[in-house]
DNA sequence: CTTAAAGTTGAAGTCGACTTGAAGTCAAGT
DNA sequence: ACTTGACTTCAAGTCGACTTCAACTTTAAG
């Protein structure tokens, strides 16, 4: 086998879009591997790329990096994941966009009321009181929630 | 007029269900206001329970706290928003919120597709890849972006 | 062999929106 | 007058996900 999987920090960084400083970061924290050079640099294998783009799609989804590392872990090794593996992420992968959504668009709604109804003291409107769209708020402290932003696209290649 | 407008702190906090902390961040930032005791405590006025409900419906909108105080700002002094006011911003909050939802729909519905066609690469996923649904990323660095949590309700009586 | 580009580390900085802590002051009831 | 709880300020800390910096070292080309 050729050099192909011994993807330098740059060209990782150049195929993923991420920078190299997160590419480093994310090793730090477990998310990826790589190996090392005689004189201690970093050689990646091919498969990080995929690691990287499931990263990036997960975080998109609105995982943190703490959630995308179980999930990981949860393949074992570097092992594609099966069609099962992806089915069951994707399922709840897609639940959690549906959360936000609903969330979103009771909150629209709520807003869209508040123009017809001219309640402008705000103080029963549903934007500024969407009790029924945040419920679930577990009680030590996490939460339902609506999405950070939408991430760089891959610049892979 | 009776001291119903000399609210106190505790009583702000309580009613607005914000943390005294944050009111006095919020006063710092511009954004709220307050007169003070000869000893140097502060009362506020019923008006800034409303202030704070826009606040509080703004951020769950995804505005940051620049945005707020630039949207309060708008409106002159204490003024009462008048309709056309509320019109204004609440179309703009509703536009905001149709794109949130909307770069989430697109998110979902490539996630569908990806699990249909076993795309177990990732690599053209419109998930780690969704370059139509971020477009509109400003030359300068804003974005187009998903909103933050939902925050907590007010707990206004 | 030289050189420039690319890579290395650890520590510290950034951003937004607050919270926490320490040390001291005010307001109100008895 | 005393006590207690509410309040004050200013500085620093927190969280997540990275980025930036300084000071070196390795690699590859010429």
């Amino acid at each position: 086998m050729k050099p192909t999987d011994q993807l330098t920090v740059s060209e990782v960084a150049r195929r993923s879009g991420y920078a190299s400083s997160a590419l480093r970061y994310y090793e730090r924290e477990g998310l990826i591997a790589a190996s090392r050079t005689g004189g201690g640099q970093r050689r990646y294998q091919r498969g990080v790329l995929r690691r990287l783009a499931f990263i990036r799609a997960a975080r998109n989804v609105g995982l943190s990096l703490d959630e995308i590392r179980v999930e990981l872990d949860q393949l074992p090794e570097s092992r594609t994941p099966t069609k099962s593996d992806w089915l069951r992420i994707s399922h709840d992968w897609h639940r959690r966009l549906d959360e936000q959504i609903e969330a979103l668009q009771a909150l629209r709604d709520g807003l869209a009321s508040c123009i017809g109804c001219g309640c402008l003291s705000l103080r029963q409107c549903a934007i500024s009181n969407p009790a029924d769209v945040a419920v679930d708020r577990v009680p030590g402290g996490g939460a339902v929630f609506l999405p950070p932003l939408l991430r760089q696209p891959t610049a892979q290649d």
